[in-house]
DNA sequence: AATAGTTATGCAAACGTTTGCATAACTATT
DNA sequence: AATAGTTATGCAAACGTTTGCATAACTATT
């Protein structure tokens, strides 16, 4: 009896040296070849190419990244993938490194202040080129990223930016994105207008209400505490609770701006529930222009934060300075076009 | 007049042989110490740690992968990032990751092939240990992805797999998840039903459309060809114009399952707006519980085709390739289970 | 006291590329 | 014909780790 074991061979890698033994070169001049190095006369080049093709030579850049100590990868931390935002953003940043021959590496901190610290870890090991963080909910205090400034390692941060270092940054203007919706709301004629909150020790989520504010006062409204209702997480069923509370007053307000288009989705359904016509009887604003504002009925006046050309400026930000080495830049702040889209929702 | 100029200083990143030189051993000793290698002492180790807390000793994993040929990342391809399913994968994907000590680098494919060509080449030399991939749509021959198996790098592949080689595979049960929906439906006294179909140049879709005729014909319901409709892309809109299509008909159809989430929102706006009762006058079911599904009046009835789920089993199925080099499995193919949400849309 | 076994450490090479410097073999200039 | 300049290539070292093998310095056994 025999047993035939087959043993699936697995292709060793062509290599430099591989190639320069064939062509009876040296492994730098196919390594400068492969380069396009002008020291290198064109028929060497050409037959150096050839070859590779042949035999299917790929370059081995984990060995090119050690020499070199570039590696041609950013690394990405967000809160988590699947908010529709950042997954927008990531897809900008993703579409702009490519194009540039850079990869991204992924790291959700899950709003963990503590994993956040540990993926700063990791991404020290792995030696990236760059990095672009949205901070994590819990991050007050930002030292664990300052040793990426010492490493020479450039840093972006976009949406949740710190405040309490020098960084790069890349945002929209939260204040005047929420001026303008509310100044939108007062042109379309109303008088008592509301607004729905995010968690105050967020500053995103303060310049909102801060923009709200400024523009009742340019106009000359009167803020009424009772219209503003805070939230912890601008969640659907907090809008539901807020939506609530406005039915409760004595009187309604006739236009409400909220921090994200989650509270204003459910502001919207509670109020046509009890037979309140929107727009006719309130005006709703919300913000972020999530997929469901184009759905809901009516369509939600929102504004578009632009997620998308969030991600391609942080990457193109960041590559900038990945690339020139100019020292003199400590840090550079982007702020991004918000645009307010109108919909049926204040029509 | 007198000039300064400060130039900061990057620090030096400390590495093996800085540890070696300060603490009279050798850079093995220190490498096996880290390593919690046996054959070092516990003295030996005390010291060598404390030392590389001390000087902030960071490992080079570049330099470690190039020396074991093991980068401990792995690569994912998948069309957009964007679309929800996708990003809710990802995150299940970097989930599982994290915990293993592994990193996920993220490629866009666009749905082009060849952008997913491209790609394939970049992680050939980014020597990735292993790729999760979801095919572009126009993707038919997998030719390129053979080469990982030549080299060793094994695959996942998610939710569109390809037919024309043997792969590890992680997918839902289309079929019988469109046989359950419309199953569902049945028991609801449904008796004429439609089905709003996807692309059926894709697997997924057409096998939710089998699912869906197999319903009927077990429980003996007639398959009316006037209540199946095709869409290209199951967009919103094109939801919007087969709900119209239905309201054309000299009777409506009393039930619909829509082989998407959206599409089915679009159904049930359209007939609201004719005044027709959901679920009374026709239920609707959907696919893929997005997060809509629980805002839509009525709240949508849909299969959960468990993404998250469906990106942990992927990354658990790789790295435990990559990890068991146990050569006689060639491919596995595993398959999650799925669940219909019953919610006020059938109810 | 000689031998065998154990414990802890070091040597040296290797992974595949890149790059400063050297140099051989030309060509152009006087 | 001598010199200077140019062109094309190679040498050798380096990046920071890991690991098979060797071995020094013990301890245990006869």
């Amino acid at each position: 009896m025999q047993t035939f074991v087959y043993i699936v061979m697995k292709n060793r890698r062509i290599t430099l040296k591989d190639l320069a033994k064939d062509l009876n070169l040296s492994a730098s001049t196919i390594s400068r070849a492969l380069d396009n190095h002008p020291a290198i006369s064109d028929a060497t080049k050409k037959k150096v190419r050839q070859k590779a093709e042949e035999l299917g030579f790929i370059p081995n850049s984990i060995a090119s990244s050690f020499r070199t100590k570039k590696t041609k990868s950013i690394g990405i931390i967000v809160p988590r993938i699947d908010i529709h935002f950042h997954s927008l953003v990531i897809s900008g940043i993703e579409n702009y490194a490519y194009k540039n021959g850079y990869n991204v590496t992924i790291f959700q901190s899950k709003d963990s202040l503590k994993r956040e610290k540990e993926i700063t870890k990791i991404l020290q090991n792995r030696m990236v080129d760059g990095i672009i963080i949205c901070l994590s909910i819990e991050t007050e205090k930002c030292d664990h990223f300052k040793k990426f400034n010492k490493l020479g390692v450039p840093m972006v941060f976009y949406d949740r930016v710190p405040t309490d270092f020098d960084a790069n940054k890349v945002v929209i203007n939260d204040f005047e994105s929420a001026f303008t919706a509310t100044e939108h709301l007062i042109k379309k004629g109303c008088k008592r207008i509301g607004h729905i909150a995010g968690n105050q020790k967020t500053n995103i989520f303060k310049a909102r209400l801060e923009g709200f504010k400024a523009a009742l006062e340019k106009y000359k409204l009167p803020i009424d505490k009772n219209l503003i209702l805070y939230t912890k997480n601008l969640g659907y069923e907090e809008g539901v609770t807020c939506a609530k509370k406005y039915l409760q007053l004595p009187k309604l307000p006739d236009g409400v701006f909220c921090a994200n288009d989650y509270t204003a989705v459910s502001v919207i359904q509670v109020f046509r529930k009890q037979g309140i016509k929107i727009p006719h009887d309130a005006a709703i604003v919300g913000f972020s222009n999530y997929p469901i504002s184009k759905i809901i009925e009516p369509n939600l006046t929102t504004v578009n934060d632009c997620a998308f050309q969030m991600g391609e400026s942080s990457a193109k930000l960041l590559i900038r300075h990945i690339e020139d080495k100019d020292d003199f830049i400590n840090s550079e702040s982007i702020t991004i076009r918000t645009e307010l889209i109108v919909r049926e929702s204040t029509k």
